[in-house]
DNA sequence: CGTTTGCTTGACCTACCTCAACTAGCGTGG
DNA sequence: CCACGCTAGTTGAGGTAGGTCAAGCAAACG
């Protein structure tokens, strides 16, 4: 049941038995703390059991880039796999748990279970375009639009959840959805308050209520899909 | 030897021959026309033989993102495997030739050939750490940045592939340079002009000879890694 | 050789950034 | 428990990078 929390889509019930082998090693993780650091050694992937991690990139000058938040149910370390280096950093937003699922253990299940390559495929390829739609949010959407979609987003996750998609904690800072946003911290701060004047949204420092769902749609541009 | 160009890394040669097997079926597409549309069905990934295709996302306004100029050797379609389903459009931008790799095919090579399986993760995990990266340049780079590291990717990618890192021909048009930087057509096209008359490049529609790598590299923050 | 399409350049504008001051929580130690 | 300091958030004023609009030009194309 909770094992269907890290690699959860189509599989069978003896498939699953044997994921069990994989999962078995966990992992506590503080608020704060460094799950991995670009540079690592890069030997496992990573499911988020819970709590909440960020992911980012450090270039050359130091400049960051937060490339995602990630929640329960969902895979980190995805991005490793090309040199078996971490090519980015993973933090915990707060008191967090993960499930390790090494490579080479897969690699060997791997001939009895050909669904876990093809569910490790499907994870990589939703992440790919995960991030493309985020350069679709960064390269052509005004700012008001990246953070009602931003919210919106957080909000259907969480649903999925099981969790209320009308109200929720922000795990994260006001600069920290900026940088993520490719806005300012002072941006951001303006543009809460001006959804909560106008009625979209009641927010009270990290604590989010959605008061007009699809009002908030409509400013992103996601409804007429 | 041309085979390398569809799948390359790391295959011992009876792999090699293996995936001969894959890789029979070509298609070539001419300047302009559609490998495929979000929305198809999606079985198949495709290596690109010959000519360059750029990858881009729609969103439901009809907002277009261009998230890939892509150069032989490389691997498109990595996006689609999520649902099967295409979730951008590939579009070449002259003359092109692609090989196709059926999944199904490869599920069945899967059990002899390990190798490819692991290629084909670390393809894909290279295209999330460079939809990462681009999510940095869009997030938090000026737009000279985003040119002058824009430019530097080209130069270095065609050097691989055997050409001068010093002088090329841009496929695309300065409107998708724009769009895929997050920037307008005439931004890119006063940069292009500032670059030539700081003596960086030189330039005359889309023949670029690069003159001042270094310099380049300083303006771009790349450099200093 | 005219038309179309892509590129350049200029003038102006605005969305967002920067800088700065102020405020609210919140934890810590006296 | 209160006072203090610290960090996170808010708000304002003003500046600027890059967008918008518009005109002109050069290649490419039928």
């Amino acid at each position: 049941m909770l094992n269907a929390i890290c690699l959860p889509l189509g599989m069978s019930r003896q498939d699953v038995v044997k994921m069990d082998e994989l999962l078995k090693e966990r992992f506590r993780l503080p608020k704060g703390g460094t799950l991995y650091r670009q540079g690592d050694a890069a030997e496992a992937v990573f499911g988020l059991r819970s709590g909440s991690i960020k992911t980012q990139i450090e270039d050359a000058n130091g400049q960051v880039q937060i490339t995602g938040f990630l929640l329960p149910g969902e895979v980190l370390g995805l991005d490793g796999l090309m040199n078996e280096r971490q090519v980015s950093h993973a933090i915990a937003l707060e008191d967090s748990e993960v499930c390790i699922i090494r490579l080479d253990e897969m690699d060997q299940l791997a001939p009895q279970l050909p669904s876990l390559q093809r569910q490790l495929r499907r994870l990589m390829s939703k992440e790919i375009s995960r991030s493309h739609q985020l350069l679709l949010a960064l390269g052509s959407l005004r700012s008001e639009q990246r953070l009602a979609a931003f919210l919106l987003n957080l909000s259907q996750r969480l649903q999925i959840l099981g969790y209320s998609p009308y109200e929720f904690i922000l795990r994260m800072s006001r600069e920290e959805i900026g940088n993520f946003l490719g806005l300012t911290l002072e941006t951001v701060s303006r543009l809460f308050s001006r959804f909560a004047r106008e009625g979209l949204i009641r927010v009270q420092q990290r604590e989010v209520h959605i008061l007009d769902m699809s009002g908030l749609q409509t400013l992103s541009g996601t409804d007429c899909s």
